[in-house]
DNA sequence: GTTGAGCGTT
């Protein structure tokens, strides 16, 4: 199945592209995406990635807390919108 | 043209 991960703590510059490329090496990536601001269409500096739930943990593991483009990037779990803080 | 804790769009 597909689990979905939290990626934050992005370089501004960070397309989903960039995160499908990183993450795929550890895994299988079924999508990927950054989100942007609605209002001005750039990026926010985080996104959310799309995986194999059998490959989510070493994903995490892998780039949790890692250097991603020069800044130490966040990665676990997203929550369910439905319970969005 | 900027910024820096966070959990998104149909």
């Amino acid at each position: 199945m597909v689990r979905t991960l939290y990626v934050g703590n992005l370089p501004w510059a960070t397309r989903a592209e960039d995160l499908e490329e990183a993450f795929s090496r550890y895994g299988e990536i079924i999508s990927a995406r950054v989100i942007t601001d609605r209002q001005t269409g750039r990026s926010r500096g985080f996104g959310f990635v799309e995986v194999a739930d059998k490959d989510a943990d070493a994903i995490i593991a892998a780039l949790n807390g890692t250097e991603f483009n020069g800044r130490v990037i966040t990665v676990n779990e997203a929550r369910p919108r439905e319970e969005r803080a």
